[in-house]
RNA sequence: GGCGGGUUGCCCGAGUGGCCAAUGGGAGCGGACUGUAAAUCCGUCGGCUUAGCCUACGAAGGUUCGAAUCCUUCACCCGCCA
């Protein structure tokens, strides 16, 4: 078995980690029971995730066992951000949101029981000893711990003292709340590793201290590296905003697409962090991409293995079959209606009845464009393709020629963003 | 509490009575080149029933034929003094 912090470290998902020495021992001396928390920020969970769950299921492979926490009362509180303070969010909607996001989480993980001696995920919820916990109880046996010295000095409070926005006392106690988590989880289920974003350091040590001092034994932290991209712009955005792990969010077309469109160097960068495949296998897929950089294929790589995980083998087979149909050089009135109609529907695509709009507008109702005005401008730049031909007239109405097999008109905005018509009767 | 400076489009930032839907830069979007990449160049960049109209320059009033620009009040921010 080789070491999983070699593999860890090979693949770049180490940013920071407690004494590296005595986490390896540790790890090696037998299954170490090992979490990441998640807290419900959105309905999604999103790209920048994934990350977590690479470390989570390089743990797992090595036979540790995993804990997913899904931070039910940490979610309630929110995490300071080095700008603002968070808007909160009701307690009934943090609470759907937990169950979306345990609900995500589960194919990242589990495992049929028995294969190859991994462990399932155990799955918890923080709101379950968080909740139970009175003012009293929370000042009285856990605040005392805490050196107010200490927690000023963390970087994500420091840099909020230091802002214009200051820091709410609700925000400043997050690390508090995390920070008993993991003595939680600790006692629980003998927990001993954490392992979060580079962000998270100072909530990672703040659990190490916690259980230092009322357990009298140590614990370890793990945290990855910020993902970045060449250009300097925030990893897991496109043009749409986030790219998000629900279907109903981020479609798998969208998804596969976010991969697939990524910069050589960020493709090249990222592979290993988020390829699961041999060491000789991402090697070689960087030469490739070097050499022959017109073939992506490390992009290609990314797409198809986080479609096939985050979204599974239909889903990949079909968000692949449509960027085939929708990009390729293929005439589109020869594809099969079949093909055209699926192709179309992952791009997302709207429905019209009885009269036909002008070009502009379905343009505009198809999202591709915000308002007519820009509809117009578009067609004006030359940017509008109906059935892959530019058109020249935004007021024009497709006749009854342009409509393809199935009832299907085929919208696209400069190079690569496309969208469906369907004409229903 | 006193005095002074500021608040402009997604962001930065010009503009001090008509030529202002508002200079310039960035981001975004489109085109060319290529590979559904990067860089570069060009174009575009409030909305609409688009030769025109509507809404906009912190908020509300006012002066004026006409205001982002002048006046009044209010809100917020930044300096200096107490």
């Amino acid at each position: 078995m080789t070491d999983v912090i070699d593999e860890l470290h090979r693949r770049g998902l180490i940013a920071q980690s407690t004494d590296e020495e005595e986490l390896r021992t540790h790890l090696s001396a037998g299954p170490v029971t090992y979490y990441c928390g998640f807290d419900p920020t959105a309905p999604s969970l999103h790209v920048g995730h994934l990350l977590q769950f690479m470390v989570l299921r390089a743990l797992q492979r090595a036979g540790h066992q995993p804990v997913v926490l899904v931070g039910g009362a940490t979610g309630l509180i929110g995490d300071p951000r080095p700008t603002a303070e968070r808007q909160l969010h009701d307690r009934s909607t943090v609470a759907e949101w937990v169950a979306r996001i345990r609900r995500q989480v589960a194919p990242f993980l589990d495992v049929p029981a028995e294969r190859d001696g991994l462990r399932p995920p155990v799955y918890v919820d923080n709101l379950d000893w968080t909740a139970p916990l009175s003012a009293i109880d929370f000042l009285r046996e856990i605040g005392r711990h805490f050196r107010v010295g200490r927690m000023l000095a963390k970087e994500a409070v420091a840099a909020r003292l230091a802002s214009e926005a200051g820091i709410s006392y609700t925000e400043f106690s997050y690390q508090i709340l995390q920070a008993n988590d993991f003595l939680e989880l600790h006692r629980r289920y003998g927990c001993t590793l954490q392992s979060g974003g580079s962000d998270q350091w100072g909530n990672l040590t703040a659990g190490i201290d916690l259980i230092r001092r009322t357990e009298g034994t140590g614990a370890h932290a793990l945290s990855t590296p910020l993902v970045t991209k060449a250009d300097g712009t925030k990893f897991g955005k496109s043009e749409g905003g986030a790219v998000w792990l629900s279907p109903e969010l981020t479609s798998p077309y969208a998804f596969f697409q976010f991969w697939l469109n990524a910069d050589d160097a960020d493709a090249r960068a990222w592979l290993p962090l988020f390829s699961e495949r041999p060491a000789e296998d991402v090697a070689a897929l960087v030469a490739e991409s070097r050499e022959r950089p017109a073939a992506r294929a490390a992009q290609r790589a990314l797409a198809e293995e986080l479609t096939l995980l985050v979204h599974g083998p239909e889903e990949l087979r079909q968000a692949e079959a449509a960027g085939r149909a929708l990009f390729g050089r293929d005439d589109l009135a020869a594809l099969g209606a079949d093909t055209l109609g699926a192709a179309l529907r992952e791009a997302g695509s709207v429905t019209v009845q009885g009269e036909v709009p002008s070009v502009a507008h379905l343009l505009q109702r198809t999202g591709l464009v915000a308002s007519l005005s820009e509809a117009r401008r578009t067609v004006k730049e030359g940017g509008a393709y109906l059935n892959n031909e530019r058109v020249t007239d935004a007021e024009a109405v497709p006749g009854e020629d342009a409509w393809l097999p199935g009832g299907w008109l085929v919208l696209r905005r400069g190079k690569r963003s496309v969208a469906g018509v369907e004409r229903v009767r």
